[in-house]
DNA sequence: ATGCCACCTTCAAGGTGA
């Protein structure tokens, strides 16, 4: 069973490209962000004539979460719990009925946070914050779990081309990469650390300054498990053949297999 | 230090991203 997630940069600017992509690599479940539509926008009859099952948590113009499915959806929930007053979209979470039983997925678009001297870093922190706490109380369940997505953190310095370049960027801010330790260290592993790990395998490249045609990408959409997940974890594929298709999205897919 | 590109929207130029 394949499960994607992608920050697809607008689904209906993308639509092309990305049915292209979703019939060659044929991902079972899909988490993407930023679709950038509302709800009555997403363009769900195509999505249902390739096999897929829609959760869709839109917003006019910016944001937006939405999980696709070959499997049934049995209940999905919009929105990060904790702060009332959050009205991005930047998370939903569904219960999909997996060839060997429900399986617990979100997909997160964790906020930008820049400039770092700003209410947005702020923002940034406390959702994170949000997450950790949300995080925990899902791990308690021990269940098979999946936290994939958008994340805006550059983990580690061989996550990018150079750290100097980003020493004053909110994707790598000590506070935010803390943040995303302390989220990890609830007992959860990044699927690609776990089955890969390599240096210098990117999942974004900037449209600016030439950063695809230089090889100047930054690796910070993960796919996070609870230890019921990774422990049927495979393996992991970044899609990096998507950012030179047609009207690329500056992210590309990351695809684990599990056997779940 | 700023803009580069690509997306969004009260269709024109400003907001947003990373």
């Amino acid at each position: 069973m394949k499960i994607a997630t992608w920050n697809v940069n607008s689904v209906r600017t993308r639509l092309p490209t990305l049915l292209d992509w979703f019939e060659s690599a044929q991902p079972d479940i899909a988490c993407l962000q930023e679709i950038k539509c509302q709800n009555e926008q997403f363009p769900r009859a195509e999505f249902e004539a390739l096999g897929y099952n829609c959760a869709v948590h839109g917003q006019k113009s910016y944001n937006g979460v939405a999980i696709l499915s070959r499997y049934e959806i049995e209940e999905s929930i919009n929105g990060l719990p904790g702060n009332k007053n959050d009205d991005h979209a930047r998370y939903i979470e569904a219960v999909i009925n997996a060839p060997k039983g429900p399986l617990r997925v979100a997909s997160i678009y964790l906020p930008n946070g820049n400039p770092v001297d700003s209410d947005k870093f702020t923002y940034k922190l406390e959702w994170m914050q949000r997450l950790h706490a949300h995080a925990k109380q899902l791990l308690a369940y021990e269940e098979k779990l999946v936290l994939a997505g958008d994340y805006n953190v550059i983990y580690r310095d061989v996550d990018c081309w150079d750290p100097l370049v980003w020493a004053n960027d909110a994707l790598y801010a000590k506070e935010v990469r803390d943040a995303f330790a302390s989220l990890m260290w609830e007992g959860l592993t990044d699927a690609y650390l776990a089955k890969d790990g390599r240096a210098h395998q990117y999942t974004f490249w900037d449209y600016q300054r030439g950063a695809w045609q230089r090889g100047h990408g930054i690796h910070i959409d993960h796919i996070l498990l609870s230890p019921q997940a990774a422990d049927v974890l495979e393996s992991v594929t970044i899609h990096k053949e998507a950012r030179a298709m047609e009207k690329p999205s500056d992210h590309v897919p990351v695809v684990a297999a599990l056997d779940a």
